[in-house]
DNA sequence: TATAGGATAATTGTATACAATTATACAGAA
DNA sequence: TTCTGTATAATTGTATACAATTATCCTATA
C-alpha cells in the first residue's frame, strides 16, 4: 500500500496494459496519432500484439487523463488541446509552479540541489552549442527536478500531468533560439533563489517562469497551431 | 467530439461499467468500503450483478482518480488521506479557488449569480435552524456554481475533483457550529465581490476561506482522524 | 438523380474461459 | 514449537466468444 496518490501513474510498466498505456499515450504526445483521430481497440490490440482487454483498460485510463475521449458504442477519440486550454494551463501551472518552488525550498534534498545546478549549466553548455534537443530535454529534467523537490506527492503528481499535457507545445517553444536563452536564464535565478532559501523569491520567479513561457508562446503564434485540426473533429 | 477535459468525468452513467465506478466510488466516500480495505473484483462484480470486465475498467479509472490502488498480481486496495494529502489539498485549493474566483468575476452569467446570491441567502436559513444536512448540500452546491462561473473547463474539473476527494473530511467539518457560520459569511462575501466585479477581493477572499477551513480542521482535531487506519495498510 | 429503407458488416460492451501469479494450508524436519 | 517446502486453492491478467449497437452499402422508389 505504501504510497498513493491523487492522480497515481500508471506503475506496471512491464505489464502488457502497462506497455499499450505507454505506447499510446507516447503515441499522442508525438503526435503519432492526430487530434480526432478514431483510434480501434482491435486495430490497436494487433498492432501491439495483444488483445482488446488490455487496450481498453488502458484507454479508460487514457481518458480520465484527457488524451482519449470514448463515445458509448461508438469509438475513441484523440482529443485536442484548444488554445484556451493552453491558457488556462499556463494560468494554472504559474500558480502551483510558483507554490512548487516555494515548498522545495524548503523541502530540497543536497542531491536534488545538486542535480538542479548541475541542469542548469549543462542546459546552458547545450544552448551556447545549439543542441536544442538536449535542451528540450534538460527543460524537462528541470521541471521533474523542481517537482520532485517539493515533498508533496498531490502537487508533484499535479504538475507532471499538466507538464505532460502540454508537451505537444513545449517541444517546439524551446526551439526558438531567444525563448531558449531566456528559459535557460529563468532556471537560474529559481535555482539561485531556492539555494539561497528564499521562498518568496523562488515563488514569484516560477510564477513569472510560466508567464513568460506562455507569452512567449503567443508572440511567436505558436498557439494559433490549436484549433485547427479541429475539422477532423465533425 | 464536442467536450473534452483534461480529466473528463466518467460520463455513461447508464453503462454497467458507469454504474459500477459511481457505485464504487460513492461506496469509498461514504465509508463503505475503509481505508486498506481490499476489493476484488468477482465479489463487487456479484454484488452489483455484472462480470468481472466492468469492474475491472471501474477500477483502473478509480486507480488514476487516487481513491483505489490496484498491485499487479495481487490485490486492489482502498487508499487512504493522510494528514499531509489534507494539508496538500487546501494549499493547492486556496490557489486554485482564489483564481476560479477572479474569473468568476469576469466570466460569471446572471443566472449562476441569481442561483449564487440565493444559495448564500438559503444557506444562512439553514443555518439559522440548525439543518445541518441542507447546509453541507448548500456548501457543496456553492462550490459547484464557483466552479460552473469560472468558464474553464480545465480549471472546473481540478477543482471538483479536489473537492470531492476531500468529501469525508468536509462532511464533519460544517457539522461544527462556529464554522457553518463563519463558512457562510465567508460565502457572502466572495459572492458580494464578484457581483461587485472586484476580483481581486474575490481572489483574496477564496484563498482565505480555503486557508480558514483547513485551520478551522486542525483546530477541532478533525485532521488526526487520518493516518489511522493505516495499520490495516501494513 | 436523390432519397429512404433495410440487410450486412464492423465496432464496441460484456461475459466467460483459461493462463499466470499469489495466497493458504498442511506435512515434515530442525 | 517453529520453520520450510510443497500441493492446493484463490485471485488477478489476458484472450476469446457472444451480444448490442452503430456504420456502411446496396436496392428500390419517387
Amino acid at each position: 500500500m505504501a504510497d498513493y496518490n491523487l492522480k497515481d501513474q500508471v506503475s506496471d510498466k512491464y505489464s502488457l496494459r502497462g506497455r499499450v498505456f505507454h505506447k499510446i499515450r507516447e503515441d499522442i504526445l508525438n503526435g503519432k496519432y492526430k487530434t480526432g483521430e478514431e483510434l480501434r481497440e482491435a486495430t490497436i490490440g494487433e498492432e501491439l500484439g495483444v488483445s482488446r482487454t488490455p487496450v481498453r483498460e488502458a484507454f479508460r485510463q487514457l481518458e480520465l487523463e484527457g488524451l482519449l475521449k470514448m463515445v458509448p458504442n461508438k469509438g475513441t477519440y484523440v482529443t485536442g488541446i484548444t488554445q484556451k486550454d493552453v491558457k488556462d494551463i499556463y494560468m494554472i501551472r504559474s500558480l502551483l509552479e510558483g507554490l512548487c518552488a516555494r515548498l522545495a525550498t524548503e523541502n530540497i534534498t543536497d542531491e536534488q540541489m545538486n542535480e538542479m545546478e548541475e541542469n542548469v549549466y549543462l542546459s546552458e553548455f547545450h544552448e551556447s552549442k545549439g543542441h536544442y534537443d538536449q535542451m528540450a530535454q534538460m527543460d524537462n529534467r528541470f521541471h521533474e527536478i523542481l517537482y520532485e523537490s517539493c515533498d508533496s506527492k498531490m502537487l508533484e503528481h499535479l504538475l507532471r500531468d499538466f507538464h505532460q499535457y502540454v508537451y505537444r507545445v513545449r517541444k517546439m517553444t524551446l526551439s526558438s533560439e531567444k525563448r531558449g536563452k531566456a528559459s535557460n536564464l529563468e532556471h537560474r535565478e529559481i535555482m539561485e533563489a531556492i539555494k539561497a532559501g528564499n521562498c518568496d523569491k523562488a515563488e514569484k520567479l516560477a510564477n513569472l517562469h510560466m508567464i513568460n513561457a506562455y507569452d512567449n508562446m503567443r508572440k511567436n503564434g505558436l498557439i494559433e497551431m490549436f484549433d485547427q485540426d479541429d475539422s477532423a473533429k465533425k
